[in-house]
DNA sequence: ACCTATTAATAATC
DNA sequence: TGATTATTAATAGGT
């Protein structure tokens, strides 16, 4: 639907990934919008574009989507509400503790020991992720510096421009000022005696 | 975009909402999928049906995408100093680490264990001072961008000063021959008859 | 589920 | 950015 088909595929030029971003995630969002009013439904989007900005909508609120979400997962729950994620965290460790203290002591088997592994990989991960978190972040000052840089740059060029063309406008009054002097020069030299 | 045109509220008769339910459902994860895929970026889309169904649909994976949303989410609302957050998880990865580095110790007797557990964290080893190069590569390539952009922008300003300047000069020139020529016309009158 | 007349979304362009 | 418009894609209503 547009001026020509497309194939579903990563769009290379990066401006126009932009662009395409921009429409069809507002496209999405009033699809999801629709959706959920006239179906009764209860819906939730979260976008994040390929620069680590996020969208989301949510017709009751996100949180309650996701909450109902995990509530319906059984899972996760601690990372509802970011208070508890300390607790979370707390447990975790404590957990680790103790399986330490598990190996110290009797040694088990190794699939119990694999599983342990598992889950300190998966918390590792989740560390991982909320690194990646903070260095999108560093990253988005970053670029958007270079942009604030650009736009100014810009901004002084144009300035520029515009005195140079004042230079010539003034220069060339100039020299028609010069030209009439020398004109009403050659006129009191005819008129003198 | 049917054979008639619907005003967006809940559908009231029990049947077609669910017909449309399913149609509009099977287009709103396509047009997330293409969002996904051709605007590279990381999406999640939850639904609750009327009955309470629940139907998700994520590129990578809706767990992925919850603990991105909610890390974003607990950046923003738990920390205003970036430097602490970068602290702060700093401080977790180390915990993490250290966790990891006792649970290897205790485990050193265990040759083939070791062995495995060694080998694996050479190879994480290694990628991780990969990874740290390439970040620090970016990290570069964004720095001296910046500088370059700075650079050049205080060379077009002192451009722009200089300009100033020169059009600040050929305007006193200009008085002058303007004064110069109102003298000589006061004189060249003076001379008629 | 399938069919199409219609509407809605959007790719290309400026 | 923000409009415009030619096309394609989605879908409402019907079978």
């Amino acid at each position: 639907m547009g001026r020509g088909k497309i194939v579903i595929r990563r769009i290379d030029n990066s401006t126009s990934r932009q662009v395409t971003f921009s429409k069809r995630k507002k496209g999405l969002i009033t699809k999801t919008k629709e959706l959920a009013i006239l179906c009764d439904a209860e819906v939730g989007l979260v976008i994040f574009s390929s620069t680590g900005k996020l969208y989301e909508f949510a017709i009751s609120s996100m949180k309650s989507v996701v909450e109902r979400y995990n509530s319906l997962k059984e899972e996760h729950q601690q990372f509802l509400n970011p208070s508890l994620e300390d607790k979370f965290w707390q447990r975790k460790t404590a957990i680790l503790r103790q399986q330490v203290q598990d190996l110290q002591g009797n040694h088990r088997g190794e699939q119990l020991y694999g599983l342990r592994v598992e889950e300190l990989q998966n918390l590792e991960n989740k560390l991982e992720m909320s690194l990646k978190g903070v260095r999108m972040k560093k990253e988005r000052i970053l670029t958007d510096e270079i942009q604030e840089l650009s736009r100014r740059g810009n901004l002084i060029h144009q300035e520029n421009l515009e005195l140079c063309r004042k230079v010539n406008l003034i220069l060339k009054e100039n020299r028609e000022l010069y030209n009439k002097e020398c004109g009403i020069l050659l006129y009191t030299r005819a008129l003198r005696p």
